[in-house]
DNA sequence: AATTCGATCAACCGCTTAACT
DNA sequence: AAGTTAAGCGGTTGATCGAAT
């Protein structure tokens, strides 16, 4: 038996706005406010909608100060960055958007930003295995890739490429889980032996590289990143490891841009935190705006999970 | 000019969470 | 403490439009 719906759907109309209904709504919204009751709202304004639907006109389109389209490469780093450290949470990361909706950001990453940065990566994957095509072993990455296909979850597959992508950007050779440079928590996160994700500590084994890169690590350390910020407990990072998340952006950015372009761009990162860009270490109890990196354990273990399953690890 | 195809985005669906009784 | 209800959220769908053939 499932849930009872919210409304009555054989009365309530679907489908896009009428011009008509969203000035009612609007209307209503500006004079009275939602009165805190979605469900209540059509009713009240004589409107054949949903309430939920109702909800989701307001928030998406009628609300002032929303923005549609244009997204300014400041945003575009802001998006990719917190993708790849907190995934698919678009509300949060639409949070650090000003007059941007959860749903936005989401077809706009969907639709534009992914496909820019996995095609970039597709190209780039093409033209090393043309060079790579005299040596038997294929790379790490395509390895990983090939078996991601087979079981591991969209969202997650997505995030460990774009992690890797990044890797592979600062330290071609593949031992980036060792390179503080592109994920300052990594070493930090090697330290605390005695954090709970420790329990759970696999590597994954790339034989043919003689190499081994600790995913755990990897995916655990960026969420600890998140967890220090928020109870305080390790504080601030240094200047260096401020440098590094500086750096990992500016590699955000030549994915997305691609090089040549990242001078052009308003804004761009060369050493400092600017206006526009995400103060990355603000988000600490008491002035984070949504609490962005209060990550859930279970969240980042599910992905670690497909990536262990994947892998037999 | 007609058709096909891919991209985009508004809207819906259903699950989870939080608030309330 | 348990049950109920609505809000919030992310995934998905489907209509629309423009480009390509």
């Amino acid at each position: 038996m499932g849930r009872a719906p919210c409304c009555d759907k054989a009365t309530v109309k679907k489908g896009p706005w009428s011009p008509e209904e969203d000035v009612m709504l609007k209307n209503y919204i500006e004079e009275h406010g939602t009165g805190g009751n979605w469900i209540a709202l059509p009713h009240k304004i004589g409107l054949k909608r949903c309430g939920k639907s109702c909800r989701l006109r307001w928030l998406n389109y009628l609300r002032p100060n929303i923005k549609h389209g244009d997204f300014t490469p400041e945003e575009d780093s802001i998006i990719c960055s917190l993708y790849i450290s907190i995934g698919s949470r678009w509300s949060i990361i639409a949070a650090q958007l000003p007059g941007r909706t959860d749903n936005d950001v989401k077809n706009y990453w969907n639709t534009k930003l992914k496909k820019r940065l996995l095609g970039r990566r597709k190209d780039r994957d093409a033209h090393h295995r043309q060079s790579a095509a005299a040596t038997t072993s294929e790379t790490s990455t395509e390895n990983m890739n090939d078996a991601g296909e087979r079981a591991l979850s969209a969202s997650a597959m997505e995030r460990i490429q774009l992690c890797m992508q990044l890797q592979e950007l600062q330290n071609p050779l593949g031992a980036a889980h060792h390179n503080p440079l592109v994920w300052p928590g990594c070493s930090r996160a090697a330290t605390l032996s005695n954090n709970s994700f420790n329990s759970n500590r696999s590597t994954v084994t790339l034989a043919e590289q003689g190499q081994s890169i600790s995913m755990n690590e990897h995916l655990m350390s960026t969420q600890l990143e998140g967890g220090a910020a928020m109870d305080g407990g390790l504080g601030s990072p240094s200047s260096a490891e401020n440098s590094n998340v500086i750096s990992m952006e500016a590699e955000l950015e030549e994915l997305l841009y691609g090089e040549g372009n990242r001078s052009g761009k308003a804004g761009a990162v060369d050493g400092g935190v600017q206006q526009g860009d995400v103060d990355w270490w603000s988000y600490d109890q008491g002035k984070s705006p949504v609490g962005c990196w209060d990550f859930a354990p279970e969240a980042t273990n599910a992905v670690f999970q497909d990536y262990t399953s994947v892998y037999d690890i």
